[in-house]
DNA sequence: TCCTGTATTAGAAGAAGTCTAACTTAGGAA
DNA sequence: TTCCTAAGTTAGACTTCTTCTAATACAGGA
């Protein structure tokens, strides 16, 4: 297992790596992690207890634009946030709990036909899938 | 041409086509059109001055409910809604102003694995296309 | 040590959407 | 007609999530 973590990946960066924005990062572990601003506030304040709100959501952003950190849109509720931006892969998202699952993307990636295109300058695609969770599907779905 | 607006649609529906709920749907008329609600509001009071923010929300969301109606999420900014829901399509998202723009769905529709899947019920795909839009690649891309 | 720019903080403010409680309306029953 | 009921509408309050603001703290270089 070689997946380099958000930590390391960040030392060999140019970025001051505050007690902060150190609580932050440690949170942020795992391949198939997708938490809300929420949690991370909640989980960096047990290591670093006086940590604030406005610096969660600063150093989120931060990571996002820095391409470190994905974020992933359920369209209700909160914005999530996904470390495992070393490999391309799709969500698959409950519709009912919101709940996201990775899945690895297999299929050759979809190209938008030149035509279609119209001068937009693409650089990523995401695949979404929708559906229901194993739970949410055995207690609503059929 | 015979693409079926959302209007005729709804009058073989088992809905009560109010004065309101008629202005909300002539408002959504097209098959590239991503208003959000504040503008499908704005269109619909040209129509009928007195019309609420609550009830075009109300409308909206029976719309999507009653899978007459799509929703875009674009990340940034609010919702939009896309009355083209008779031919499958996928979108691209400027990611500086939030443009959307209609591509066809040309290419065979992704599957998950049944490994990765793993109980989830996958009912829909979505794909989205990242980028910059024409204007905004001309001013700020490369 | 001083200086400068970056980081952090609490809380206010903003944006988007939902909820509530009162009111209106339409259609059916008596 | 008059009454009744259920559905639809309304203004405005409220929630939730995120960003902004202004004050303060801090870190590293001159």
């Amino acid at each position: 297992m070689t997946t380099t973590d958000l930590l390391s990946r960040l030392r060999g960066r140019d970025w001051r790596l505050s007690a902060q924005r150190r609580a932050v990062a440690e949170v942020l572990v795992g391949d198939h992690v997708h938490l809300t601003a929420e949690e991370v506030h909640e989980l960096a304040r047990s290591r670093l207890p006086e940590i604030s709100r406005a610096t969660v959501y600063n150093t989120l952003n931060e990571l996002v634009a820095m391409g470190e950190l994905g974020v992933v849109d359920v369209v209700d509720g909160p914005r999530r946030y996904d470390p495992y931006v070393t490999a391309h892969h799709d969500h698959l998202v409950c519709d009912r709990c919101h709940t996201i699952r990775d899945v690895p993307r297999t299929t050759a990636l979809p190209q938008v036909a030149d035509d279609a295109r119209g001068g937009f300058l693409v650089t990523g695609v995401e695949i979404t899938y929708r559906g229901l969770c194993p739970d949410c599907a055995a207690r609503y779905g059929r």
